[in-house]
DNA sequence: GAGTTTGAAACT
DNA sequence: CAGTTTCAAACTC
């Protein structure tokens, strides 16, 4: 049980407090081991640990997963997305046990979880098996264990094909798994079957939501899932896994379910992750692949010999689609497993990421839709977001295609990034965007038609925040033209280290820089929520030659009214003055009918995280940024863009980091209020988690860094114990998890994570 | 496409 | 924390 706690907590938690909590290790290196707490490392360090102690806990889990599925695929194709995580896992010391523990202590959810982790398995394996024979292997092992456990219905074939299939069965089988818990077992048979009837494209970026969201998640993730494609056949499965979520709130389970949402969530994760951040749960199962992986090359082989009896036939199968991945593989780094791997903080999709890239096939969740990928990183989760004036959300990093990472380009998601993605990520829309191309469009679409712009960088080696890729935690990809660029998933150490180091530095600085208030909800549409008048940029602009005019002022760039925290001079900002009224709704006018505009194109999608990203904002007013990716989601959105027409880039998700949605612009109360009763009680609950992410990810309670920050400067990383408060917060949390809506799966995630902690 | 302007990011 | 420098986007031509 301890163990279990622990390990969902670790998962749940945000990568950034992790990854700050080690702040000194802050180097890479060091943080690989120790950073790894970060939250992007989460995941990773729940992979790690898993992968450390694979053995261990695998073993117990092999058991279970025998009696009731064969699970031992599903470690398999742990195993092979592991890879990637394991990377970061390796690194964190921390992670080890507690991952494994959940991964033991759910036998049943792994089953359950089986599927999820096939899926994201297969997303990832494919790119892994390119690198590595191995992962081939553990790929075709897995299938058979797929086949195994589908075997009465359901193809795996299929549900390999469809990375989105995967990740469907991944919620399914996340819901599932909790009942799996309670009965349990699912079925995997019934998992894979909803899976394969829901089968989303989405996946990709469900996936990446889902990794956003909280661990609890699986039934957020499906929820998620839901809201963003909705998929008639996961309501079924959505609502087994609410279900679930009680009784794994409620219960023991619960924190079993954690485990098996954490897995879910790597699974996400592993498709997509921004910069890390968010997807805790997700993380968490990705770090086992990861670890996996790392060890793969020796232990895969372990899993392999277990699970192997199976793999060959299947193995064809899997391979096709498994075989694009390749180049997260090479990341991963086969040293020992154990070894902290890369880089600590980052559970880096970017991995992924790069094996999207490498392979179009793959793609997954974490090439962003502009093909980018995006970067996840531990401590930001969110990339997604992070758009900065870009756009992208992807920012999370997610350095695909994306962002997709989640995020931009990158996996976007990623992203992660998410998007990506992803952006902010994450980050953020990369990341929802899991299916980067169709996301990114939406997204990207909107301003730029060219989303395959990029940085210009010819100095900062596209490892400052100067860089519009990097700052959305997404890799640069080729439209970009910079010059001696390190932002690629080649260097995803550097990268990442130096994420670390300026989220060290200033813990949202990856998060979105314009935070949605909501307060209109008033405005009219869904995507009111769009409509800059409700948001505003965290830090606030300092203009004093543009007059808030131009894309130069970020307030501009961003589609939103400056506001008391910004220090313009002769400020004219279309969006909303200053000194004006804050725009609620109607301020804007124009432009804000322009972001409207994009923001519609970008799409429901963005609306939800925008959605997700207000409540966020609004709970917290201090709410740091959790992941960039979302953000630049929202920026992209409520950018007017036009003429320059970088809109901003896609939206990654990234990874994003975990920008902390600051709130800093309070006005959210009013909005908050919306967004609650949008959210209902659960959010109210919930703010308290996204700060507490924020903060705890990357440090410092929330408060400080936002109410604080948003006005300075700079944001001084707040130091941050979490404070049992909110631990309680998070329990509640949990509760209200289930009815959650999908929009915010990072507060969700968040919540789980306070609980578990 | 080159050059200028601008303001954020980074540095001191 | 304030001032300065660096940087790359935004903009102009």
């Amino acid at each position: 049980m301890i163990l279990l706690s622990s390990t969902i907590s670790t998962a749940f938690l945000p990568l950034n407090q992790h990854n700050f909590s080690d702040p000194l290790k802050s180097e890479f290196p060091d943080n690989r081991n120790g950073g790894r707490a970060s939250a992007g490392v989460l995941e990773d360090v729940d992979l790690s640990d898993c992968s450390a102690d694979q053995q261990g806990c695998f073993a117990p889990e092999r058991p279970i997963r025998g009696v009731t599925m064969e699970p031992q695929d599903e470690n398999s194709n742990l195993a092979i997305e592991l890879p990637r995580t394991l990377r970061y896992d390796c690194g964190s010391p921390d992670n080890g046990l507690m991952p494994c523990h959940g991964i033991k202590t759910n036998p049943v959810p792994e089953i359950a979880g089986t599927p999820v982790s096939l899926v994201q398995i297969v997303q990832e394996f494919s790119e892994e098996r390119c690198s590595f024979e191995t992962e081939a292997n553990l790929q075709e092992i897995c299938q058979a264990d797929q086949n195994k456990e589908e075997g009465p219905g359901c193809d795996w074939e299929n549900l390999i094909s469809d990375a989105t299939d995967l990740l469907i069965f991944d919620s399914s089988t996340d819901t599932e798994v909790p009942k799996g818990h309670d009965q349990k077992l699912v079925d995997p048979v019934t998992n894979s079957l909803t899976s394969l009837v829901s089968k989303f494209p989405q996946d990709t970026t469900n996936d990446l939501h889902k990794s956003e969201s909280v661990g609890l998640v699986g039934s957020y993730e499906q929820n998620e899932m839901e809201d963003p494609s909705t998929q008639p056949g996961e309501v079924v499965e959505q609502k087994e896994t609410e279900q679930t979520l009680h009784i794994l709130s409620t219960t023991i389970l619960n924190k079993q379910a954690n485990g098996d949402s954490s897995e879910k969530m790597d699974d996400k994760a592993g498709s997509i992750i921004p910069f890390g951040c968010k997807v805790n749960s997700i993380h968490h199962r990705g770090m086992r692949r990861r670890c996996l992986v790392f060890e793969i090359s020796g232990v895969h082989k372990k899993k392999l010999d277990n699970d192997s009896n199976s793999s060959d036939s299947i193995s064809s199968q899997s391979d096709g689609k498994n075989v694009s991945d390749d180049k997260q593989l090479v990341p991963i780094k086969p040293g020992s497993g154990s070894s902290p791997c890369i880089l600590p903080g980052i559970g880096l999709h970017l991995n992924a990421l790069a094996t999207t890239s490498k392979d179009c096939r793959v793609v997954k969740h974490e090439t962003l839709p502009s093909g980018r990928k995006l970067i996840s990183m531990p401590s930001s989760i969110a990339s997604f977001h992070s758009f900065p004036p870009s756009s992208n959300p992807l920012k999370p990093i997610a350095l695909n295609s994306m962002e997709g990472d989640r995020g931009p380009s990158d996996k976007e998601v990623q992203v992660k990034q998410d998007a990506s993605q992803a952006s902010a990520f994450g980050v953020s829309e990369e990341f929802n965007q899991s299916s980067p191309k169709k996301k990114r469009r939406r997204l990207e679409h909107v301003g730029e038609s060219d989303a395959c712009k990029r940085c210009n960088c010819k100095k900062s080696k596209c490892l400052k925040l100067y860089c519009e890729c990097f700052a959305a935690g997404v890799y640069c990809v080729e439209p970009c033209s910079c010059q001696e660029c390190f932002n690629k998933p080649i260097h995803e150490d550097t990268v990442l280290a130096t994420r670390k180091q300026i989220e060290s530095r200033n813990p949202l600085a990856f998060a979105p820089k314009v935070i949605r208030t909501s307060e209109n909800t008033s405005e009219t549409g869904d995507d009111s929520n769009k409509t800059p008048a409700s948001a505003r940029h965290k830090r606030g602009c300092n203009c004093k030659k543009s007059s808030c005019l131009k894309k130069y002022c970020e307030c501009y760039q961003g589609g939103v009214g400056c506001s008391i925290n910004c220090r313009c001079e002769g400020c004219k900002n279309a969006f909303g003055r200053k000194d004006g009224p804050a725009p609620i709704g109607t301020e804007e006018a124009e432009p804000e009918e322009e972001e409207t505009e994009t923001c519609e194109k970008n799409g429901v999608d963005q609306s939800v995280q925008n959605n997700d990203v207000q409540k966020e904002e609004q709970h917290s007013d201090s709410v740091l940024p959790i992941t960039p990716s979302f953000q630049i989601c929202r920026s992209s959105v409520q950018l007017p863009f036009s003429s320059s027409g970088k809109p901003p880039r896609s939206s990654i998700l990234a990874i994003g980091s975990s920008p902390g949605l600051n709130a800093s612009q309070k006005p959210g109360k009013s909005d908050i209020v919306h967004s609650q009763h949008k959210f209902e009680k659960h959010f109210q609950v919930v703010p308290e988690d996204d700060t507490p992410e924020i903060l705890k990810g990357d440090c410092s309670p929330i408060s400080g860094v936002k109410t604080s920050s948003p006005n300075c400067k700079r944001v001084s990383p707040p130091h941050l114990g979490l404070s049992p408060t909110r631990k309680s917060g998070r329990k509640l949390i949990l509760q209200s998890i289930p009815s959650f809506p999908p929009l915010t799966p990072h507060h969700e995630s968040r919540d789980f994570q306070l609980k578990f902690k």
